[in-house]
DNA sequence: TTGTCTGTACCGACTGGACGGTATATGTAG
DNA sequence: CTACATATACCGTCCAGTCGGTACAGACAA
């Protein structure tokens, strides 16, 4: 029957939320269906859905996945940034210019998952959550705080939406604009 | 047959589409069905098929009529912000916190229109390229004037995809912020 | 060693419903 | 009468999820 050697179980969750990631990035959201995460992951259709029972899961596996990882990009700018004043805002601008530069279509891929289901997209806004309980532990300067990271949010929504009317100098013009005000927080 | 009484197309199409905007929102994106479309518009499936061809001419239709709906707002709000130094951004973060306050959902509609069809959002980057043609026009911070607008697209799209972290307080601070910032532009 | 039993991982044909779109009939205004 | 507007029935496709089965890896006994 030309079976795949069964693996743990974990190895194949993990492949098969590769595919899935990878087959949004190539053919945007409407593409994933369980089918073609399948074919993408060389399993079939069978196999996908023992790993993850409804397609739902498969999503929210995804999006734990992109939340966990951005958070961790972010742990680890962070550890660079210890001089500023708000690390971990400092560290928010640089994963954010880096997703920006080099994984557009993860951006996109985030959003494909959700937009129909909020309820999916929790685990970004707890890590968000998290984020914001360090930025408050780290500074006073609330407001322009949340401005910067709302711009944040701005240029990588619009991105992911394909609406940016902004070039890429303007675009590292403004996160040039966003560090410096962050540096300006001393005063 | 029960019929309702034939009227002009243009009558018919904008019904439709409020009845389609407002399906969405209160029941999402994936409920925007043409059947449902149809019962929320006191149509017949045909009837609605009749005058918009396809879905995706039902989908163009409705953001061709948000983007200018905005459009027309931010005009509207530019007038009366004459005396700022850049009344088109002005006008703009006006025009944010309006939608931000009332119409979530509709800001909630624009976005579940055009996730996997980046082509059918043209009309709102053909609004916001006028749009940036105008603050080029009206002031030499860019850099600044960009950073701005990426708050306003920031909140309005947290908002949009229920990804938000602030509070209604936050929010409106970040957008006195703004206005700050916007004022800060003289010097 | 060998046979049996059990649990885990995986396969792929099939089903049932949802939905976009078509074909055509029917009513209505000018 | 005819052109437009609306209604109804229907078709085909796509796709999530089901289900009966296969492969294989121990465990354990004879």
């Amino acid at each position: 029957m030309a079976m795949r050697p069964a693996r743990s179980s974990q190895d194949s969750k993990s492949e098969i939320l590769k595919a899935a990631l990878e087959l949004i990035r190539r053919s945007g959201a409407p593409s994933l269906t369980i089918d073609a995460v399948a074919v993408e992951a060389s399993f079939s259709k069978g196999g996908v859905l023992y790993n993850f029972p409804t397609k739902d899961a498969l999503i929210t596996g995804m999006v734990e996945f992109l939340a966990g990882q951005f958070e961790a990009e972010v742990a680890a700018a962070r550890a660079r940034n210890l001089s500023s004043h708000c690390p971990t805002l400092a560290a928010m601008i640089d994963v954010t210019e880096g997703w920006l530069m080099e994984n557009r279509d993860i951006a996109r891929a985030i959003l494909a998952t959700k937009v129909d289901r909020p309820e999916l997209s929790e685990p970004f806004r707890l890590v968000k959550e998290r984020l914001k309980a360090a930025i408050e532990a780290e500074t006073d300067y609330r407001a322009r705080a949340w401005a910067i990271w709302a711009s944040l949010e701005g240029l990588h929504f619009s991105e992911a939406h394909c609406v940016t009317i902004f070039t890429d100098d303007e675009r590292a013009a403004v996160l040039e604009e966003l560090r410096m005000r962050l540096k300006d927080f001393r005063n």
